[in-house]
Order: C-alpha cells, then structure tokens, then sequence
DNA sequence: GAAATTTTGGAACGATCAGTCAATATCCCG
DNA sequence: CGGGATATTGACTGATCGTTCCAAAATTTC
C-alpha cells in the first residue's frame, strides 16, 4: 500500500494562497510558492498539476472562505441591518491586506474562463444572500422601502473592492468606518 | 549636435501604458514593451532607464490624466451634484477597462515609495476638488448638509476602484449607473 | 520483507527574462 | 564635407522561468 502525503493539501493551498495575494500569479514564481508551502517541486506539480492550477485551486478555496465568511457575517445580529454592518465590518478589519479575488480580476480580467466561473458563482451567491437580507431590512424600516434590492446588492458588493483599495492605499481604521456608513447610508 | 530621437517619448509611454494595464508589472515583458511602444530596447533603456523607472513613468502621467479629467469633469455642469455625477459618469463609461492606478494597488500595495508618492499626491488632490465641490452641493441643497465633505470625497474616491471592478467583472452599463446612482444617493 | 508510493534534490530542458554591448546609421554644426 | 555626438539595430549575457526527469532514499502498509 502507498505512502500517504506528509503534507496537509489544505494547509499547503493556504500558504500558496499568501504569496498569490501578495505577489500575483505572474510575480510568483514557482520557487518561491514550494518554499512558503514547505513542499518539494514534484509534489507541487504532482498534487496541483500546474502552477495555473494551483492559482485556480488558492482562487476557489480563497473565494469560498471569503463568501463563507461574509454569509456568516450578514446572518449575524437581531436585525438585518446588523448583519450587513457586520458584513462590512469584516471587509474593513482586512481592508489592508491584499484580497485575491480583487488581485485576480485586476491581474485577469476574464480571460481566464476556469477564474471568471469561481467568481461569478461566488458574486451569484452573495449578491442572493445580500438581495434577501436587504428585504428583510426593508420590512424592518432600516432600508428604504422602494429601493431595488438587487441593485443594493451589487452596490454593496462594489462597496468590497472600493473599501480594500482604499485600505490597501493606507485609510485607516476611522477612514474606513466613514466608508462603511457611508455605504449604508445610501440603502436608507 | 546629436541625432534627434526618432520617435515621441509621450506617444511611446502611453502604448508602453497600454500593456502596464492589461498585464500589471511583472506580467509585461521588455519584449512585450518595446514592441508596443515602436521602439529598441536600447531607446527604452536610454529614455527610461530601466523596466521600473517605465512603469514610474507610465503610472505618473495615467494618473496626471485621470486626476484632470476627473477634475474637469467635475467642474462641468450648472450645479456642483452635475460635476459630481459626471465624474461618474466617465468612470462608468471606462470601468471595463483596466485601471493603471488601481493595478498598481493591487501588485504593489504601499511597497514601492516612488509609486505610492504618485498615489497619494493625486488623491489628495482629487479630494481636496471633491471635497470643494461637495461643499457647493451643500449649498445647492444637493448634497445633505451635516455630512463631512472629507468623508464623503473619500468616499467617492472608494466608489471609484469599487465601479471599475465592477465592470472588469462584467456589470453592464445599466448596472454600473446603478452603482454610481447609489454612490451619488449616500450623499443626500 | 516486499510492494508501492512519496520525498529529496540535483540536473536538465527549452524558453524567457532584464539589461548590456558593439557595429552601424544618422543628424547637425563648424 | 567631415567629425562629434547620439540613435538604432540586433546579437548577446547571465540569470531565472515553469516544468520534467531521474535515481536514491525514505516511508507506509500488507
């Protein structure tokens, strides 16, 4: 019988995760990813195919534990409104730190179809979850009663981008709070 | 007295721009450069020095031009909310394509003092018009009076990066005037 | 103990990288 | 018109790239 991996697949994805989202996929190199995941050349080419593959593979964990996060976010607090703040509280906490998907998109665009296809599910997911929560804040009166909920749920998932951008230009802590009110206050 | 450059430095640095924003920094070749600017690579090493010193160069004068057309564009209009909602606009109309500024963000973060120098001198700038002209909105009865026209200014500077995603991402027009529409509606 | 698999790490492959070099070409002033 | 100064051309340099190959050693499990 085979000798099992040493190596924690997941754990090895999350170290790979780091240097992408500080580096990129084109400013990574190969050497640099098997030294932070602490794995040898022929086990990262054996386990993740290609460094295009393990790029899709940090993607897709990354975005999934994002929109997990966020979910748990918006499901938190006695009222809706409370979990959009805390949603966007969450957002501001990492603000500093470079976010994949944002990098992603800014390094591909959608020319990667296998990249579009995560993020577009991932966006489908939270834009429906957000869309819901924003009906239940309406019946609350925390959000304006004839606003377009899906319109309020792309904005606020536009808000995401423009908050990390902004922390990753140096706004600090209060810079970003305005920025989060702000963000919610238009939905009122 | 020596020979003349044969071509032009500027029309040189926007193509050599071009490929900055569709590639990033690391994704963009020497080879890649010079045969979109039309030049030798020995011209590119004379006039610009080296790969860096190009990208320095290329990220300056984008963000010079963005910085005055955003404020040209905020300048026009009878009332100061028409200069705020036609800045808007001409982010809405280019948020398909790849922002140099927002790029360079991503890849570099605040790593690269030669870069981030650029970055803040033109947001402050931004802000500083943004700021200015929201107090006239104020005035106007446009924008709500209470609001912190710093806050605000940095928060549409946020909306800005957070539309252009957007659009990378592949939201329509009608989706992006949406966006812009909220981001204009936080104000009031 | 053997079969099966993993790990190690050097070597290699073909390509590409950023930047340099030298020969040639060209401009312009005296 | 010639020479000084600079520009252009394209080959070249040393390094690095992503990926594959290889063989020895290690490890697991039956």
């Amino acid at each position: 019988m085979a000798r099992p991996k040493e190596f924690e697949k997941d754990a090895a994805l999350d170290a790979a995760t780091r240097v992408f989202r500080e580096r990129g996929f084109a400013g990574s190199s190969a050497a640099d990813l098997t030294r932070a995941m602490g794995i040898g050349r022929q086990s990262l080419y054996d386990t993740f195919g290609d460094k295009a593959q393990l790029y899709r593979a940090a993607l897709a964990r990354y975005t999934a534990q994002e929109t997990e996060a966020h979910l748990a976010a918006l499901s938190t607090g006695p009222r809706a409104v409370d979990g959009l703040e805390i949603l966007l509280a969450r957002v501001r906490a990492k603000a500093g730190e470079p976010c994949l998907a944002v990098g992603a998109v800014c390094e591909f665009g959608r020319t990667r179809p296998e990249l579009t296809t995560i993020q577009v599910a991932a966006e489908r997911a939270l834009a429906a979850a957000l869309a819901a929560r924003l009906g239940e804040a309406q019946d609350e009166g925390d959000v304006a009663p004839g606003l377009d909920v899906g319109e309020a749920a792309a904005f606020l998932i536009a808000a995401i981008p423009g908050i990390r951008i902004a922390g990753r230009r140096g706004a600090g802590a209060a810079q970003l709070q305005a920025l989060a009110e702000l963000a919610l206050r238009a939905l009122r």
